[in-house]
DNA sequence: CAGCTATTTGGCAATATGGCAAAATAGCAA
DNA sequence: TTGCTATTTTGCCATATTGCCAAATAGCTG
């Protein structure tokens, strides 16, 4: 692995920032059994539909969720699996 | 892997957090090579020091690094080298 | 002790973020 | 077209974060 430059750093916070949100944890977790729509997902966390769907809107920009649409609904899927590896080995860390 | 509940995803989040930064990361790459002082931190990243210090302070009550005193020196050091596993999967995502 | 170096802390202004609600948009069906 | 449902966007406000400077603290040496 060579030195990484000041933009390279960036580019990893911005998506490592888009994970460190407690209900963003728990939509990655959820859309990895399967593709989820919005109302689906507003039932899991509990928050205004309007919330969830800016959470949506942080994870897709960082690249991590994508959508299809399937009639009314927006299916979500889950883009990059390994980033739920990290949150195991990180749940080993405290306990 | 049992469900999580709302707490198991704010102690994640909280750790995601606090690596959720391109100073941070460059620290915790830094760190993984070799035990380093905060002054030699300072002028990696080329912040003021007590930016330097408040960043290793955000990392220490995360858990990811712990200092240890030689002198006039503090030299912190990485606890959880598992994290930089999971910038590189990130690293992969992008390009 | 005084004087020095390394580091942390407090305060502050600028900026970013989270979440609720209202308005806007997209697609379906009659 | 109108009406309906699902979803997104926007505006707003409260709160949190960032990074700088200055002051305080911790430990060393003489």
């Amino acid at each position: 692995m060579k030195a990484k430059t000041k933009d390279d750093y960036a580019a990893q916070a911005s998506v490592i920032k888009a994970m460190a949100h407690p209900t963003r944890l728990l939509i990655l977790n959820s859309l990895k059994k399967k593709e989820t729509c919005v109302c689906e997902l507003r039932d899991l966390v509990g928050d205004d539909i309007s919330t969830v769907s800016k959470h949506l809107l942080v994870l897709k920009n960082a690249g991590l969720v994508a959508a299809r649409r399937e009639g009314n609904w927006l299916r979500y899927r889950l883009l990059c699996p390994c980033v739920l590896n990290f949150a195991d080995c990180l749940a080993g860390l405290k306990k």
